[in-house]
DNA sequence: TTTTACGGTTGACATGGATCAAGCCAACGC
DNA sequence: GCGTTGGCTTGATCCATGTCAACCGTAAAA
């Protein structure tokens, strides 16, 4: 939409003008390691900021691939579509996680991408941050470095899927949710799930009735205190112990 | 170890020449779409070839990470292990695939690459290729595609663990081998399994009865014909449906 | 305030795949 | 040729999770 108001103009420029080196993701984010100039440069390049409705799509699978985006904040998830209609959740992002990694082989996006809450996103033109990446180095070994991290990702939730039981999954599942929502400076122990039973379960490779049972399994331990969507873990260690004690 | 007949070292010295340039693997691998001066750059790069006996590891978990790797001629699997014991192969890599890309991210390598029978690799050290693909715009984008296909490719696995059943998960993962081994100019209906059916089982997140099982179970519908590890595909599409209709 | 709807919980029962166990087959060393 | 070994197959049984169904709680709509 134009902007006739000077004022509002200014603004909306100052907006972009503030985007990586104001935002208080930069550490988490593409951003990270750049020096100031660099920085700027980088600045010049994340165009647009675009506000998602939460259960609108960023991206859908099948739409053509040219950015990569940032999520300045909000939560989202992404997920596959086959054929016959099964689908999965392939991920849940948060604040200052990237999306469309999966869109750069094809030059088109291969799922669909979904707030969960009212968001906010950065779009990275892929062709101009290959550009600058060519020409700052700190920038593009970074950038390999996010991809490689979220191979190494899939990898886990591979390891989940295949050898991980029930209440296992969703130890991890929480305990990993704990920890990063601590690393962008949230309480450890006391969380909103975003999402659904069923979106969690579709995540975890289970169904809805058993993420609901593992929960109050977990309650009734005293693990965590579940209230809907209201999560506060009680005892860490007693997750941990789930996890790496092969029952 | 050191060359003192020149002979043999005009021999060695011919072999690192024609590495990637001379390599009919090259449309599958990181060469795809250079120009010949860029091949020769790209030669100079990929600096060593080494060969792997079977059951030899190519690298392991927790080595520092310093090169990437593609596969000359051989098999490969990759796995997981987690402390308590657990494993899992989280892929098996044929001729023309890079390995190792998860090692980018902590500069150390998260999973153990193993060979399935005697192999040959180019290794690729990691910053130098990031320095030819910060000067090969060509080479910055096949190789920004390569991993991008690896989390698509990650995707497909998580779907596979999450949402099918025994007999769709290792349908899947024969036709998957068929088209792998097509695109290789090998048959598509007729090869030898590389792999046990304990590390298929672990792929697929299943044991290796249930591989035994459902194996026996094609052979009886006359979707395949199974010998040990001689596997012939008699019906293509039968062992499509199974993927596609939901039962 | 009541109604409705959606997500969540819980119970009873079914089942696919795991587990345990025995035996088979093919390759290899002696 | 024979025994050993590792990988594979097959059968019997068990159990974790799926399925089906009823009901509950909370929040938004009426």
């Amino acid at each position: 939409m134009p902007q006739t108001n000077p004022v509002s103009q200014e603004i909306s420029l100052s907006v972009i003008k503030t985007a990586c080196s104001n935002c208080n993701l930069r550490e988490l984010c593409l951003p990270f390691g750049l020096s100031d100039e660099e920085l700027s440069r980088l600045d010049d390049l994340v165009s647009s900021r675009r506000r998602i409705k939460r259960g609108d799509h960023l991206y859908r699978a099948g739409e053509t691939f040219d950015a990569i985006y940032a999520i300045r904040s909000g939560f989202f998830k992404t997920d596959v579509l086959l054929e016959d209609g099964r689908d999965q959740v392939t991920g849940f992002q948060m604040a200052g996680e990237l999306l469309g990694l999966d869109g750069i082989s094809t030059e088109h996006h291969t799922c669909n991408a979904i707030a969960l809450e009212d968001s906010e996103i950065c779009a990275i033109p892929f062709s101009r941050l290959e550009g600058l990446s060519r020409e700052i180095h700190t920038l593009q070994h970074h950038f390999h470095k996010v991809m490689s991290r979220e191979i190494v990702r899939d990898h886990g939730v591979m390891m989940l899927l295949g050898t991980m039981r029930a209440e296992e999954r969703l130890a991890a599942f929480l305990l990993n949710l704990s920890q990063r929502f601590t690393a962008r400076g949230f309480s450890h122990a006391e969380f909103y799930l975003r999402m659904t039973r069923e979106e969690i379960g579709s995540y975890l490779g289970l169904k809805l009735e058993t993420v609901s049972r593992a929960f109050s399994r977990f309650q009734e331990e005293g693990h965590i205190a579940v209230q809907q969507k209201h999560i506060r873990i009680l005892n860490v260690s007693g997750l941990k112990a789930l996890l790496t004690h092969r029952s």
